[in-house]
RNA sequence: GGUGCGGUAGUUCAGUUUGGUUAGAAUAACGGCCUGUCACGCCGUGGGUCGCGGGUUCGAGUCCCGUCCGCACCGCCA
């Protein structure tokens, strides 16, 4: 038997029991007439002593051991004279009869402790060390308890759990594919899913009416602190149900997990229209834990002589509030930020409303106090709030006032961690034009099913499309999306048409789901969260690579096992390819 | 594909703006002392391809060019 108890386990009620503990040496203290161990596990830490003058034979090994260290540990447990309130076992000890090494340990690179002290390279490459750290283990334990949790919300609900495969076929739309070739069928290869959006259909149609599964899903593209190219989703399909049906049920999906994870009661979510958060977020994921919304003053700022402002498309303003003391240096320092080719803005102007209600801007030349009364107005400034204002195209300068806004909310301290506010983005766009390609894609997946209503415009004004398509955005955070499908193969046809595609392209792509659709398909919708970026999300971390055990680097490169990596000659002579790569510049 | 920041001791960093003696600190490691620590303390020792290559210069960690790697972001991600 390799320890009667756990590292974490032991209290005062245990005084005199003979003990057997293993673990990893954290630290020694060398006393010189005594010793303190800190032995970690999984579970906790607790403190063995070691007294020369009640366990010498132990004191002599003491020598031989080091940091990290895998030992076992014999003794009695007794009170501690000085007690530890910070940790579980802070009031007793192991007194020490015994220690057997079961594995030394080299000098690690780093240390372990929960303040990081390596690099993310390095954290990355002995990812097996990092992963000691209490820290990012609570990350992966929290996780659990979240699938945990969506299990059961989704078991109790009647949802089945089915498993769909990874090695599945390539498709034009969406993302680049993760393509695996196929020795037994030279020249052609597999894909992996970019999620399982047709199998989890198909499965309707074959009458399981509730599926969901808990699954890896992947994309060739870049990456980010919220983007890996493999990554889980928790996805979900329903039959029968309409939009409302869905985002009931998953909105309370997300309330239980809140509540059984976080002990944390979430509002119920509001509902925003897609346009609704671009004209006054400027983004399609809207932070809605602060308000300073954006206005547009289009109509009040035109033709007054400022040429900027009279040859815009749009204006429009946001309000900061309580910071018209904003000194120079500050000013011209956001003004710079909103300039980086990130936001791309040309210019910055600046109202700032005075305690003693006058205004001064950066634009007094052109506009009297009484427009910009009139601006502050309609902003709903008060006297001490600074008036950010931006000009242009309509679509840019939305989305540039969108990034400000963020960015005061991060300075003026208005983005709180653990505190969440969930919401549902509805009625995207079923289509968007691609200048690249000279087409219309879709905005969600091809299988969205348009509103209703707007069938009619489908051919006149595809563009103006609305999509029965629909978002969890929390904290302005894109956790998940989805859809009501179309569940009509005549339809499904004419959606592949409008994006381009030849009858005879959409058949052999994705004909075997049409051609379903023909044996009694019932109205289905669905969605998927980002279970990674919500892990991310309830451990009030910014990067997903924190939640996942193994990530992948910023190239998409695992650097703990070197991949990927190139393989032998006779695989690729099995597989039937040669490499053609091309010389690096 | 692009922009920005970074790469100096095992590790985390300072030093680079303004080139100039033998490149520092903390921590880790090693040796010594220490009976109540829990970031133990004290004394000492060792430890450097300043990412790599080229250039300018009497002299380069520092300036210039190129390149590789890491991180963040834009594009991209239906």
């Amino acid at each position: 038997m390799y320890r009667t108890h756990t590292c974490g386990e032991l209290r005062i009620a245990d005084l005199n029991t003979i003990v057997t503990l293993a673990g990893w040496i954290q630290t020694i203290r060398d006393f010189g007439g005594m010793s303190f161990i800190d032995l970690r596990d999984r579970y906790g830490i607790t403190q063995l002593v070691i007294d020369e003058n009640t366990s010498d034979p132990v004191a002599k090994q003491l020598n031989n051991l080091g940091r990290e260290f895998v030992i076992q540990a014999k003794g009695i447990v007794r009170e501690r004279s000085s007690k530890n309130i910070n940790i579980s076992t802070g009031e007793v000890e192991i007194a020490l009869t015994e220690i057997n090494v079961l594995s030394p340990s080299l000098v690690p690179p780093f240390t372990i402790q929960e303040d990081t002290d390596g690099g993310d390279d390095l954290r990355m490459k002995y990812r097996y060390l990092d992963l000691r750290r209490g820290s990012v283990r609570e990350n992966l334990i929290l996780r659990s308890k979240m699938a945990h949790a969506v299990r059961n919300y989704l078991n109790a609900r009647d949802f089945i759990e089915t498993e769909t495969p990874v090695m599945i076929k390539s498709t034009p739309e969406g993302a680049r594919d993760f393509v695996v070739p196929s020795r037994m069928n030279p020249g052609e290869f597999y894909a992996l899913p970019q999620s399982p959006q047709v199998f989890k259909q198909i499965l309707m149609v074959a009458g399981f009416d509730r599926y969901y599964q808990i699954v890896k899903c992947f994309r060739d593209e870049d990456l980010r602190a919220d983007r890996q190219p493999e990554f889980t989703q928790i996805d979900c399909e329903m039959s029968f149900v309409e939009q409302k049906d869905v985002l009931e049920t998953f909105e309370g999906l997300t309330k239980h997990m809140f509540k059984e994870v976080l002990n944390v009661e979430v509002e119920d979510f509001p509902w925003m229209t897609y346009a609704e958060a671009l004209e006054k977020y400027g983004v399609d994921k809207p932070d809605i834990r602060f308000e300073m919304l954006i206005s547009n003053i289009t109509e009040a700022a035109k033709r007054k002589g400022f040429s900027v402002f009279d040859n815009a498309e749009y204006i429009g303003a946001i309000c900061a509030t309580g910071c018209s003391e904003y000194t120079r240096k500050q000013l011209d320092d956001l003004t710079n930020w909103v300039k980086r080719p990130q936001i791309g803005a040309k210019g910055l102007v600046y109202i700032k409303c005075n305690a003693d209600n006058s205004f001064k801007s950066s634009v007094d030349k052109f506009y009297s106090q009484e427009d910009l009364k009139l601006w502050s107005n309609i902003v709903g400034a008060k006297p001490s709030d600074l008036i950010f204002v931006m000009s242009g195209d309509k679509g840019q300068t939305l989305k540039a006032l969108g990034e400000l806004r963020l960015e005061m909310g991060n300075q003026l301290g208005l983005r709180k961690k653990g505190f969440f506010k969930p919401l549902w983005v509805v009625d995207f766009p079923l289509l968007e034009w691609n200048e690249d390609s000279r087409r219309y894609h879709a905005m969600h997946h091809p299988f969205t099913s348009p509103k209703p209503e707007d069938i009619p415009i489908l051919d006149t004004d595809p563009g103006k499309v609305r999509a029965n398509a629909y978002d969890l955005v929390i904290n302005g955070v894109e956790i998940g999306g989805g859809s009501v499908r179309i569940f009509n193969s005549e339809l499904q046809a004419k959606m592949f048409g409008i994006l381009g595609f030849t009858p005879e392209q959409a058949q052999s792509q994705f004909g075997f789901l049409m051609n379903a659709f023909k044996y009694g398909a019932p109205p289905h919708a669905g969605i998927a969260f980002g279970f990674d970026r919500l892990v991310s999300m309830f451990a009030g971390l910014d990067s997903i690579r924190d939640v996942i055990a193994f990530p992948k680097n910023n190239s998409g490169r695992d650097v703990m096992i070197d991949s990927p990596s190139p393989i032998a000659a006779e695989q690729l002579d099995e597989l039937q390819l040669k490499l053609n790569l091309k010389e690096n510049k």
